[in-house]
Parts: C-alpha cells; sequence; structure tokens
RNA sequence: GGGCUAUUAGCUCAGUUGGUUAGAGCGCUUCCUUGACAUGGAAGAGGUCAGUGGUUCGAAUCCACUAUAGCCCACCA
C-alpha cells in the first residue's frame, strides 16, 4: 500500500464502478424494502452544505438499509424550479438584448429546455462527488412527461372535487419576476420605513388654502401613500367615540378630489396611527377584506410590473411606485395635505426568489382548498402513523396545518406545467370568472372541446375556438406528489406498487411548510396512503458566527471545495459527526480536518497490517485467547450493537462517534499496541485482521469511499466485488463467542488492567519520568488474573520490573489506586519535593471535600434508605477508597517533608 | 400577538427513563520522532451545567418563574 492515501483516485474509481455495476440498483421484490425520495434540489442549482448535510444523512441511512440486506431505492431527481429557471435563461436573453416576450412562448420555452439540457446536470453531477447512492436509473426531473400526466391529472381531480378555484383575489405580487406568489414565499423583513399623516377633507368643509389646513378633515396616517389614489373609504373602529359621528359621512380624497365614504370596521385598531385608516382594497389584503365586507370599489392603480396605470391619475402614469410614492407626497405637501412624517419600524414582504419588494394586488388566480386536505395529514400524524424525527417539529406541523390557508397556485410564468384550464375564445371566462360553467378543466385539449361542446350546446366548436389558461402552476404543485409521481403513478407500476410509500424523508425544517405537509396531504389524498413513514428534520447549516450561509454575504463553504481540500469521506464523516438533529449546525472549514485525520488514521492502520501480514496469511483463531484479544472480540460485538440501535433511531451523529471512537481508540490505541507485543502473534494479527474487516463494514456508510479502496487493498474483496453489497456486521453469535470463551468479565477486566496502565503513564508524567526510562511498579491488588498479565503490563508500562503485593499494602511511594489495583512508581530520580509537598496537600484537601460530603450523604436516613442498594453500596466503597487515599497520601507527604 | 427551541469547559456540542467526583472533539500546557500514522502518541489544566424558587433521600436532567439568544407563523394601516 502507498505511504498516502489517494482520496481523489479512490473517488474517481469506485463512484463509476458503483454506477456501471448496478450497485445502487434494486429491483421490485419481496420483503420489505427501504425506499427514500431526494427532496429534489433545483435544476439551476450548485451543491451547497445544505445538500451536503441532507444528503449525507440519506446515504448513511441508505448504505446502512442495503447492507443490512433491504431491498433499497434512493431515488434521485430535480425540481424544474419555475421562476429560478425563467430568471436564468431571462438573464441569458437579457445579455442578447432580448425579453421573453420577443421570443414568445414556444420559443422562449425550448430556449430552457436547451439551458436544462446544457447545464441541469450540474448539480447531479455535483451529488455524484459526495459518494450518494442513489438509483441514478430512475432519475426524475418534476417536469419530465411524467410528473407532468401527474400535475395535470391532480389537477383535473382536484377541480372535480371542487378544491381548486379561480378567483379575484389579492395577492403576493412580484413586479420583478411578475407573478403572484404564495404565502409562504414571501419573506418579511424588518424596514425603517415612515408614517405620513395626511388629512382627508370632510365633504361640505371650507376648503382651506395651500400651506393652511383644512377646516375640517379627518387624520389618515399611512405607509404607503403612493396607493392613495386607489383609496375607496376610510375606516375608523365602531367602538371609537372619538370618530363615531364621521361615520356614514363622506371625504374628499386629496390630489383626486373624489368623493370617498366613512366606514366603521372592526378591523381598525384604535390605538394604531390615528385610528383611521384609508381604505385601498386592489392594495391591501386587509383592506381588500374591508372592501368586500363594506362593498367598495377595488381601483387598481398599478401594473404588473410595478408602474402606475391611469387609474392613479394623469400625473402618475407610468411612474414606478417609489417614484410615485416620492411624487405624490410631495403634491401632499404642495396641496397642503400633508400633516407631518413620523418614523416607523414596520415590516416589509419580499420575494423569497428575488428579493424584491413585494406588491399586494388584484388578480385572478387559481387556488386549492386545503383545509379538507390537512384534515386527514393532520390525523395521520396525531395517531402516529406517521413520526416526526425528533418529535418536537409534530407541533409546528399542527400549529400550521391548523391555520392553513388557501394556496395559490397559479403563476403568470412560461416556464412550468401549464393549467389545463380552457376557454371559448372572446368568451368573458378568458379573463378567467370564478368556476364558471364555461371553464373547461381537461386532460387534454380534444376532452376540453366536448366538454365545451357538451356545455355550451354548440357543436360547431372547434380546437381552434378554445384557449388554454395562460398561466402554469407553482413549483410546488408538481414537487407535491413526488413521492409517487416519481414512481410511475398514474400508471400502476411494480415500483409504485413496492417502494410507496416511502419510509424515510430527510429534510431541512425550512421546507416542512412548503413541501412536506403538501405531500402528506397529497399522499393521503391520491394515493390514500401517506408518503412516508417518518419525516427526519435535520438543521441548517450555519457560519461559525451562526448565520445562515449565504451567497450574498460570502460566507458559504463550498462543499466541493472541501471535498478537493480533504476528500469526500472526510467532508461525510466530519458533517455527520458535527451534525445534531436537535439544532442548527455551526460549520468553518477547520472542522473538517477530523474526517480528514481519521480517513489518514485508517489508511495508516490498514497499511500496518498489511506490512504484518505473512504472504500465506494467517491461519485459525486457535488456542487459549488472551484477556487483551477476547476484549477487543467483545469490543467489536458491542460496537455492532450499539451502532445498529443508533442508526435505528436516527441518530446519525452518535453513530459518527462510536465507530470513530472504536476504530481509533479500541483497535488502534489499544489492540494494535497490544498486538505489536502480542505472545502469539499470528493469532492476534488474526483477530485483528477479522475484526478490521468487520470495523469497515460499520464505518462504510460513513466513509463509503476509503472503506472500498481499504477492503480490496487488504484483499478482503476480489476484483469485481464491493463492500456495499457486503453483509452490515451485526456482531458476534453467541456460538462464536462461546468457542473464544468471552465473559463480560474478561472485557472489564481488560478495562481495568487498561487503567492501571493510564494510571502509570500518569506517574510518570507527574514526576516527570521520560518515557524512555524502565521503571520499577508495584501492584497491590488481590486480583488472581494479574499473574497472567505480567508480560503486557511490562511492554505496556515499559517497565523493567512488576511486583504483586496484595491489596491494602500501604507503600511509601508515589501511587495512583486503579480499579485494577493501587499502581506504585518506585522513585528513583529525583523529585522537586516543595512542588510534590504543595501537589500533595492540594489533593488532600479536595478528598477531603468528598468525604466530607459523601459521609453527610450516608449519615443521611434518608438516603439509605430511599436510594436503590447499588446506589448506597457504591457510595460507601467509593467513601473507604477515598479514606484509603487520603492515607496514602499522608503517608507520602511525609516523603517530602 | 401566537407557537417552538436553546442557554453545560476558551470554541462546537454529547449527556438516553433523575443515581459514582458531568463527557467528547477542537484549542491550550508539558513531554515524546528508528519503521502504521506528527493528518501521530502520552499526560495535563479547564465547568458552582444562565439565574431564582419548587418537587425529591438525591436535579444538568422534572415543574414554575426570570434573564438572554434564536427560529417559525400571523401582522399595525
Amino acid at each position: 500500500m502507498d505511504k498516502h492515501y489517494d482520496a481523489k483516485a479512490a473517488e474517481a474509481k469506485w463512484y463509476p464502478f458503483w454506477e456501471k455495476n448496478g450497485c445502487f440498483h434494486d429491483e421490485p421484490g419481496e420483503g420489505t424494502p427501504y425506499s427514500v425520495v431526494i427532496p429534489p434540489p433545483n435544476v439551476t442549482g450548485i451543491l451547497h452544505m445544505g445538500h451536503a448535510l441532507n444528503q449525507t444523512i440519506q446515504d448513511i441511512l441508505v448504505r446502512w438499509r442495503r447492507m443490512q440486506g433491504k431491498n433499497t431505492l434512493w431515488l434521485p431527481g430535480t425540481d424544474h424550479a419555475g421562476i429560478a429557471t425563467q430568471n436564468v435563461v431571462e438573464k441569458a436573453l437579457k445579455k442578447e438584448g432580448k425579453r421573453r416576450q420577443d421570443l414568445g412562448r414556444e420559443a422562449f420555452l425550448d430556449r430552457v429546455w436547451e439551458w436544462k439540457k446544457q447545464y441541469g446536470g450540474t448539480i447531479v453531477h455535483q451529488q455524484r462527488m459526495l459518494g450518494n447512492s442513489t438509483d441514478w436509473s430512475r432519475e426524475r426531473f418534476t417536469f419530465d412527461e411524467g410528473c407532468s400526466k401527474a400535475v395535470i391529472k391532480v389537477f383535473k381531480q382536484l377541480f372535480d372535487e371542487g378544491l381548486v378555484y379561480k378567483g379575484n383575489y389579492i395577492v403576493n405580487w412580484c413586479p420583478r419576476c411578475g407573478t403572484a406568489l404564495a404565502n409562504d414565499e414571501v419573506e418579511h423583513e424588518p424596514n425603517h420605513g415612515h408614517f405620513w399623516y395626511v388629512r382627508y377633507p370632510v365633504v361640505g368643509s371650507e376648503k382651506g388654502v395651500k400651506g393652511e389646513p383644512y377646516a375640517d378633515y379627518v387624520m389618515v396616517a399611512t405607509t404607503r401613500p403612493e396607493t392613495l389614489p386607489g383609496d375607496t373609504a376610510v375606516a375608523v373602529n365602531p367602538k371609537d367615540e372619538r370618530y363615531a359621528h364621521l361615520i356614514g359621512k363622506t371625504v374628499i380624497l386629496p390630489l383626486t378630489g373624489r368623493e370617498i365614504p366613512v366606514v366603521a370596521d372592526d378591523y381598525v385598531d384604535r390605538e394604531f396611527g390615528t385610528g383611521i385608516v384609508k381604505i385601498t382594497p386592489a392594495h391591501d389584503p386587509n383592506d381588500f377584506l374591508v372592501g368586500k365586507r363594506h362593498n367598495l370599489a377595488e381601483i387598481n392603480i398599478m401594473n404588473g410590473d410595478g408602474t402606475m396605470n391611469e387609474l392613479a391619475g394623469e400625473k402618475y402614469v407610468g411612474m414606478d411606485r417609489f417614484k410615485c410614492r416620492e411624487a405624490i407626497v410631495a403634491d401632499l405637501e404642495e396641496g397642503g395635505f400633508l400633516d407631518h412624517i413620523e418614523d416607523l419600524d414596520n415590516q416589509v414582504g419580499h420575494c423569497y426568489r428575488c428579493h424584491e419588494v413585494v406588491e399586494s394586488r388584484l388578480s385572478k388566480q387559481w387556488f386549492v382548498k386545503m383545509k379538507p386536505l390537512a384534515e386527514p395529514a393532520i390525523e395521520a400524524v396525531r395517531s402516529g402513523e406517521v413520526k416526526f424525527v425528533p418529535e418536537r417539529w409534530s407541533k409546528i406541523y399542527f400549529n400550521w396545518m391548523e391555520n392553513i390557508q388557501d394556496w395559490c397556485i397559479s403563476r403568470q410564468l412560461w416556464w412550468g406545467h401549464r393549467i389545463p384550464a380552457y376557454y371559448i375564445r372572446g368568451n368573458a371566462c378568458e379573463e378567467g370568472t370564478a368556476n364558471s360553467e364555461l371553464v373547461f378543466v381537461a386532460e387534454t385539449k380534444e376532452e376540453a372541446l366536448e366538454q365545451a361542446k357538451a356545455k355550451s350546446g354548440n357543436s360547431a366548436l372547434s380546437l381552434d375556438d378554445l384557449v388554454q389558461d395562460e398561466d402554469v402552476l407553482d413549483t410546488w404543485f408538481s414537487s407535491w406528489l413526488w413521492p409517487f409521481s416519481t414512481l410511475g403513478w398514474p400508471e400502476n407500476t411494480k415500483d409504485l406498487d413496492y417502494y410507496y410509500p416511502t419510509c424515510d424523508l430527510v429534510t431541512a425544517q425550512d421546507i416542512i411548510f412548503f413541501w412536506v405537509a403538501r405531500m402528506m396531504m397529497a399522499g393521503i389524498h391520491f394515493m390514500k396512503k401517506p408518503p412516508f413513514k417518518n419525516i427526519v428534520i435535520h438543521g441548517i447549516v450555519r457560519d461559525a458566527q451562526g448565520r445562515k450561509m449565504s451567497k450574498s454575504l460570502g460566507n458559504s463553504l463550498d462543499p466541493l471545495e472541501l471535498i478537493d481540500m480533504y476528500s469526500a469521506d472526510a467532508l461525510r464523516f466530519s458533517i455527520a459527526l458535527i451534525t445534531s438533529l436537535d439544532c442548527d449546525t455551526k460549520v468553518n472549514k477547520e472542522k473538517f480536518e477530523i474526517g480528514r485525520n481519521f480517513t489518514t488514521k485508517i489508511w495508516n492502520a490498514a497499511r500496518f497490517l498489511e506490512m504484518n501480514t505473512p504472504a500465506e496469511g494467517f491461519g485459525e483463531i486457535a488456542g487459549e485467547l488472551t484477556a487483551d484479544e477476547k476484549h477487543i472480540l467483545l469490543a467489536t460485538d458491542k460496537a455492532c450493537k450499539k451502532l445498529e440501535e443508533i442508526l435505528e433511531n436516527y441518530r446519525i451523529q452518535d453513530g459518527a462517534l462510536v465507530v470513530y471512537d472504536f476504530f481509533w481508540t479500541q483497535i488502534c490505541d489499544w489492540y494494535v499496541e497490544y498486538a505489536k507485543d502480542a505472545p502469539d502473534k499470528n493469532r492476534a494479527f488474526a483477530i485483528l485482521r477479522d475484526v478490521f474487516y468487520k470495523a469497515l463494514k460499520l464505518l462504510h456508510p460513513y466513509m463509503p469511499f476509503v472503506t472500498e479502496e481499504v477492503a480490496h487493498q487488504l484483499g478482503y474483496l476480489k476484483d469485481g466485488e464491493t463492500i456495499m453489497r457486503e453483509k452490515f456486521p451485526a456482531g458476534y453469535s453467541e456460538e462464536e463467542k462461546a468457542a473464544w470463551g468471552h465473559t463480560e468479565e474478561v472485557y472489564d477486566f481488560v478495562e481495568k488492567k487498561r487503567e492501571a496502565i493510564t494510571a502509570l503513564r500518569a506517574l510518570r508524567a507527574e514526576y516527570k519520568v521520560t518515557p524512555a526510562t524502565f521503571v520499577k511498579v508495584t501492584v497491590a491488588t488481590d486480583d488472581a488474573r494479574a499473574a497472567g498479565e505480567v508480560e503486557s503490563l511490562k511492554k505496556a508500562m515499559r517497565a523493567e520490573s512488576i511486583e504483586f503485593v496484595p491489596a491494602g499494602s500501604d507503600l511509601a511511594m508515589p501511587s495512583k489506586m486503579t480499579a485494577f489495583g493501587t499502581v506504585y512508581l518506585s522513585l528513583e530520580g529525583l523529585v522537586d519535593k516543595a512542588a510534590e509537598a504543595k501537589r500533595i496537600a492540594g489533593e488532600l484537601a479536595k478528598l477531603a471535600g468528598f468525604i466530607k460530603a459523601s459521609e453527610a450523604k450516608l449519615s443521611n436516613e434518608n438516603f439509605v434508605s430511599h436510594a436503590p442498594e447499588a446506589v448506597v453500596a457504591e457510595a460507601k466503597r467509593k467513601l473507604q477508597e477515598n479514606k484509603e487515599k487520603v492515607a496514602q497520601l499522608e503517608k507520602l507527604a511525609k516523603l517530602f517533608a
């Protein structure tokens, strides 16, 4: 084996090998499968730390289950990401000086597909670098033929069930993207804004002159003066006696001269602002509702791109909304309507894609009624049929689901599933009225024509007379079908039958509502079964300061760079080790050294084993095993069982710790050191070889590349074989254990022996006896097994002699008490007496405290009678031990006096 | 306003149903390089478990309140 592990070579060798040889692929078969669908990344995306974390967790679970012998499917794919992808292609067009409108819908879509063909493979290529064992032969895309079919079918079914409707509603509108956004696509951020106090003269009052207040007016405070031309009322709280006299009166809308009523509505907060609110139903969601209650006109004064339209008034037409704000404020001031301006901190919504300030806009949109879908999805979690891991996320899920709002699913984009609704050309419905008889939803235009003929009674209609809705569906409208559309639904495929429902869904907390909750609803509604059994929620990767990683902050770590620097295994292992499901993960580059160092350790340990392997190999493990040999076998057994239990509970981090400690501490630090000087080297190494392979298999889900490479280097596997499909070690059988005669006692005995070795090393360090010096050691113990360990103790302690004396012997030498016995170091060198005396005095003081506390505890009748016997006995033993320590130290103190 | 979570060593975090003198990694200090590994080995220092009160024989762990930090939802025009 080479002195250095070449991670890049191993990665370049093994991934293609696995993929080509179908190692990631299973066919539907017998038994309970283990199936997982990947959260599809945006096709425009590049791999970031969030993906690395998310996919490492999944791959660990998937590789582990596969090695357990389960029929396993991890299904990969990408999301067509409507807005994001369209934006990317539009940007490219812009460089050519074109807009999508210049190309027209079809040519533009061709262009996007072309882009997808060329660049859409970036992220799936990058996912391979991580070592993901996803079944690429089943890779899907939310906009591929099958998924599109599923989307259309689902839309039609929901429409037929009355769960989809088209309505004139106020929606969140991104003027930059030119589309509606769902509520949860809007991010609210704090904003330092202003409150403009504006006077609305009461009709009939004396008109003021420039610069002077009107004699009688109502004072309205607004943060959005530019929407003033759209006002159709002002509102006060009905219980507000200050303004009771105004209700029913009419005021004049400044700048326009239009007369608008004063209405009373509970929505108005008496305490906030002036207690009088201008009502702009077309540009504010609350005002919209007030408008409905009072039957107010809705005046839309803005274009889709955020400029003002003719209804805003001649002067403002074409003006950008923020420019218009300045203009209107100036004009109000000019006209004497502006009373004063205050600073105000409020929240402003931004587009989650492009960060533009979102506008509330009245428009016709499609919605899904969510309440009926949410109810069974709540029940599925409440009943325990579907579990959240960690469980606490279910509370957040319930909280959201119980307050769920209808979902705006139409988007004014071109890149996406076009809504399969058709209208008769020229009919009013073309503009889209709510659930008209003349809206035809069908899977094909031909079917829509049949409906149209039947419903309109006009059998002369042709395909040319029908127009399709211009809008496309929200991207999440395809991803909520992901767990079954990717398995072939609506066709009745073998995959669907065998792999649905999936087992675990692993994702970050930030898309519980976007995605997880909606998948639950879709799965239950269309498949009659929840789409997965466990929802595993992990944290978000943050930088060292705890900030979310983002391009704009420039604090992102690039997983590919980390792979290049430290290897994929290092990235995976480190991220697994530092990640807790319970909270967000803070990372910096240095943390990935842990994984890199571990990889190196594995490689070097393998080299050691290889160097010590004779050409003819090791023989059978025969003869009477030493205590250390039994110990490592049992430690292996324990590690296997522990890891199994840990992974069953999704404790990825704990699992990483277990394999790390097992390999590094148990195998390398202790057993390898033992093996170097073992009485029967051949047997000791035969055991090491056996244990080492088990360790590689335990490590494989965490570190697939180095384990595969080492397993081949050491000849555990032949060419063409893979560790991926080896059986995950479950420990040793009872028969095996009986054969090598292990007992828990032997295990504990070796643990004690190690304690004695450590104690001796500590004594050396305290008394500055260099490791090179051979020392005389005395151990006070009654353990009959001790005599058998003389040779191994001498090696480990670098002792020229070891003498055993009965326990309780009282020698005037520095010592440490251990569970093995009291270890004495014979001091032959010079020692700083004063320093020793001081150290001993400190230790005595510490012990006196413990003794006092435990004596108090033991003389407490309540403790002795209530606490379990074992606890009391342990307390007594400890007290006795500490007393002995004191006696020993006092004796020693005299030596240094 | 509604909901959720966290606060343990200098840093990042473990700590299973309450039960030895609260652990790990990194960092720090001291020592150690002739053969698996300095990306290493050995040893060590470092914590009144945010605070207060309660339950208990016994609390980092359970309960209440307080403080601080963070997240989510809804939002004030």
